[in-house]
DNA sequence: CCGGTCCTAGTACAGCGTATTATCGGTCGG
DNA sequence: CCGACCGATAATACGCTGTACTAGGACCGG
């Protein structure tokens, strides 16, 4: 069915084109709304004004919007301009990490393939930044897989705190005070910004005394 | 409607009862044979030779058979029984680590809270083993969620390589060689064990020199 | 005016998770 | 021995999903 008169349809310039990055873009905005369970084809493009299986013009199947919506996020991830590889490189898993979690949809999306251009892009960085620090032989792909499984794994960590609310996670850690007793008087939800910048310290320092004593 | 014949329905004590841990090692198996994409109750029903439906007397959801899946990993992990803290650390995330790429599939289930008994069990033990080393104050969670988060995120990196078939994935860096050199130079899919070995060097290394200086 | 090409909409289908309801088989009180 | 109960199972049904297929609308070069 056609609009019905041409003063209810839009103007012709006025209607936005359907584009992949519109898509892309609107199913971010969905996902930071709704979570990954209500993102649904029908009302990604509900929201974009278009039936659901005009989506699939633009898009093979369901998973390339996710894995779009996924590179997306790695593209906010700002590429730090100078300073030494040390600082450099916490800079990057830093702002990784934030982006990450200010879509924690995007941490139930890290299985997958990590192909995407920001994505690669931000690896390169990574492996370009530990190479020119002397990084060289088995000790390149072990620092940059390190960092980024460190950064990765703890962002996923972080995003799925909130899940259980605190309070009944802590009362059944108490209820079970007996076989977990370390883990009772820590809580399981501790300052994740310090643990992060701590465990990252660990890392750095083990990687620069291996190769720089 | 019931089984017609006598003959042909299986006699009072051959039929196993349905439980819990049935319908969960069932999952597992299903889970390792075709995947999450084709764990469907109506699959595992069918598997276990009752009604789908009938599933829902065990389990309230299907999230639930999920969860109590990937429990079911993490009760793989041995615990190791002797040694000084760092071998302990070592031979749990090892152990860990290898579990977790047993069944591929868990990687994509890392998000979610990690509250079964045997996850559970595997963090109390990691926090006793280090807090019993020395490490308080904010080392503790610092050191026990470094190696947590470094162990799923290495397993989740591993376990999402094989996706792509590697040669696709080689030609994909190599047309675009100008963009990604370093990463052109080395592939993506280096020794992962040996870059999970150095790695954790890395890391406990870090954490030793921190704590113990 | 006409073809072709890019894009959009509609219809339809098989399969999903699961709420609801009916029914079974075994155990136990009388 | 029998009826009543109850833990466990099965069947039916509903709304929703991803997406194949098909038909059409809008623009464009000739």
């Amino acid at each position: 069915m056609v609009n019905e008169s041409v003063w209810l349809r839009p103007a012709r310039r006025e209607r936005r084109p359907l584009t992949l990055d519109r898509i892309v873009a609107e199913a971010v905005a969905l996902l930071d709304e709704e979570g990954e369970a209500r993102l649904t084809m029908r009302r990604l493009a509900e929201r974009l004004g278009t039936g659901s299986t005009t989506l699939y013009w633009h898009v093979k199947t369901k998973d390339d919007v996710l894995d779009l919506a996924l590179d997306a996020v790695f593209g906010e991830v700002p590429l730090p301009a100078a300073g030494a590889w040390r600082e450099r490189a916490a800079a990057l898993v830093t702002g990784w990490r934030a982006a990450l979690l200010r879509h924690p949809w995007s941490t139930g999306l890290l299985d997958r393939p990590l192909m995407g251009p920001n994505a690669l892009e931000r690896t390169e960085f990574l492996y370009a930044t530990l190479a020119g620090a002397g990084f060289g032989g088995a000790d390149l792909p072990a620092a940059a897989f390190s960092l980024s499984t460190f950064v990765t794994g703890s962002a996923t960590m972080q995003a799925r705190d909130p899940a259980g609310d605190g309070a009944a996670v802590a009362g059944r850690l108490l209820a079970h005070r007996e076989a977990y007793p370390v883990l009772a008087a820590h809580g399981l939800d501790p300052d994740w910004d310090a643990v992060f910048a701590r465990g990252l310290a660990y890392l750095l320092d083990g990687m620069a005394a291996r190769t720089q004593p």
